[in-house]
DNA sequence: ACATAGAGGACCGGAGAGGTCCTGTAAATA
DNA sequence: TATTTACAGGACCTCTCCGGTCCTCTATGT
């Protein structure tokens, strides 16, 4: 079913669950792990990657937390993707060029690199800020998504 | 990496050498096996789902082999993977409702649904046709892909 | 009848996803 | 400065499922 891992997926949640929030403020993990009912320590470990990444920004200490890096109509979703679950390709030719040993003898290499490109450009079209837009069907009115 | 089973892999492959030949005759499995360098029990396993769905008529006996069942152009690529794959979704919800435990509390299931169609779309306006059109780009154009 | 080729399974090993836990370090408060 | 809280960065484990093989049965042409 052309999967995405549970590590990506609980990024996508996670990120949205703090731009849900309207001042984008700082919330710690086990807070968010109450919020959207994920095991915590699957939350510590997602958020872990996508601070490293730098897509959020963290504060340790007691009243630490995270928070967006940026507003969220600056993240694209195919960020939050790739940083948990590295570049975003169907095939592993789309990733990086000699990664696959049928390369030489295979014919269908450009178009899958044509199919690859749509597909990402189309999860870099989304954004944060579209995940928790409660009109999301406006916003995705330019992705020619009926 | 969003990754596509090896499975679904060999499919495409496959349909797009059947389709390769002008006549679109019919080629057994071992003959395939060969022109795609590709594990000769693993071509037999794939082309008998294909054909299972309706992609691929076979014919059994001494000439036997496999054909395509419409013309590549009325085969979306889409349905090649939902074959060997299962349908074609990013989650869990986009698959069946009620698969993911967590939907009652899913914030972002609705924006993963646009995620899902506008995926699902991409693939199904790619046929297999357009895998071994010499010049790919012309047919990939209608895909706003540059 | 016999050789060939597909149909439909069962079956197996290993990689990797999903998940937990532990130790270290930074920050705030008293 | 001591202590508590929370993030950083791993190691580590379990178990599912993918990739791959193989075997038996049935259909077809010579």
């Amino acid at each position: 079913m052309l999967r995405l891992s549970k590590l990506a997926d609980y990024g996508v949640v996670l990120m949205a669950e703090l731009a849900r929030d309207p001042e984008c403020g700082s919330h710690n993990a086990r807070e968010l792990a109450e919020l959207t009912r994920l095991p915590f320590p699957m939350v510590g470990k997602v958020l872990k990657r996508l601070t490293r990444d730098g897509l959020l920004v963290s504060q340790r200490g007691i009243h630490g937390g995270y928070a967006l890096a940026r507003p969220a109509e600056q993240i694209p979703v195919s960020k939050v993707i790739s940083a948990l679950e590295g570049p975003v390709a169907l095939t592993a030719c789309g990733v990086a060029p000699g990664s696959c040993e049928h390369e030489p003898s295979c014919h269908v290499r450009t178009p899958w690199e044509y199919i690859n490109r749509a597909i990402t450009e189309t999860l870099d079209r989304v954004t944060v800020a579209d995940l928790v837009r409660p009109a999301s069907a406006i916003a995705f009115a330019e992705l020619g998504v009926r």
